[in-house]
DNA sequence: GGTAGACCTGGACGC
DNA sequence: GCGTCCAGGTCTACC
């Protein structure tokens, strides 16, 4: 079956997909010629499904197998909620109008971020891709999905990302050792046995009105999960009061404003103090000069 | 509140 | 092929 799911505007499909790194990692999968991206999805039933999107006019249109009611409620809901169709991005757009680096954000929609149909599964890449290399982040969560997501039925070697109580049923030996999460294995399964449990309601956070800070303080109490994690798991909530600071970031910052001297987190804060609220999307958003020189040495 | 060291893996490098 | 070094955030202990 194939059904559209439409958007609040300003929105761009492909924007939304290549705002970061999680399209290239399962059970998401972009194909870029096509501009076509893949997930695989498990329902509530357990009942696991591909979903096959590209951007159309007033959103994006969705091909998978056939639905009962239920199910398409479901599927769309999830859907609504990783593409975030219902952002109002009209103020962001108003404190950045005149900052020329930034011109480019409002004339590509920027200013969703690509999620996950559960916090889970975003908290666990995020964890996944601290203290590592991307490579690795990417190596990791494939193998975690691989070994503990339930498979499709029409295509067992395509798998849905493995539910909390799917990973609370493992140990931290195997985590280590097969999926190679090296000391990341017990943050990633005291997590999924606290959400198993009912002792975290992490979902709840989803549509949580609690004060940033408080938000973020929740956020922090996960094992494996500290400012900079935070940081980014706020700005896939929408919130983008604080900046990711890694090392990335002090390279990208230290070329745009300190002439490449060494710097620390707290000179990337005051750079980026004065944008307030938005400073997590500004950061996300900034046309850096340094990409721009390596272009030009291609 | 700030800092140092351990955590763990895979890739790069030298021999 | 083997050993060593390095990059990457978070946690814990300590001052």
């Amino acid at each position: 079956m194939e059904f559209s799911v439409e958007s609040s505007f300003p929105f761009n499909f492909k924007t939304v997909v290549t705002s970061h790194g999680w399209c290239q990692v399962k059970p998401f999968h972009w194909r870029e010629e096509e501009e076509t991206l893949e997930y695989i999805l498990e329902l509530s039933n357990r009942r696991v499904i591909r979903l096959e999107m590209e951007g159309d006019q007033n959103g994006f249109k969705v091909k998978t197998g056939n639905l009962s009611r239920l199910e398409r409620i479901e599927t769309e809901q999830k859907l609504h909620w990783m593409f975030g169709t219902d952002i109002d991005l009209s103020l962001f757009y108003k404190a950045i109008k005149g900052t020329s680096q930034l011109a480019h954000a409002k004339k590509k929609s920027m200013g969703r971020v690509l999620r996950s149909p559960t916090l889970f599964e975003d908290v666990v890449r995020t964890i996944l891709t601290t203290n590592t290399l991307w490579s690795a982040t990417i190596r990791m969560t494939n193998k975690l999905v691989e070994q503990f997501g339930e498979s499709l039925p029409q295509d067992p070697e395509l798998q849905a990302f493995p539910t909390p109580s799917r990973l609370a049923q493992t140990n931290e030996d195997n985590l280590r050792s097969e999926t190679r999460l090296g000391y990341r294995a017990p943050y990633i399964l005291e997590l999924a046995r606290r959400i198993d449990s009912n002792d975290l309601d992490l979902e709840s956070l989803k549509t949580s009105d609690l004060p940033i800070q408080e938000l973020r303080n929740e956020l922090l109490k996960i094992n494996g999960i500290g400012p900079y994690a935070a940081a980014n798991l706020l700005m896939i909530l929408g919130r983008s009061d604080y900046l990711p600071i890694d090392s990335w970031a002090l390279k990208v910052v230290s070329h745009e404003w300190f002439n490449g001297e060494p710097i620390k987190p707290s000179q990337v804060q005051e750079v980026f103090d004065k944008w307030g609220e938005w400073k997590g999307l500004v950061f996300w958003c900034w046309d850096w000069k340094l990409f721009h020189e390596n272009d030009d040495k291609k």
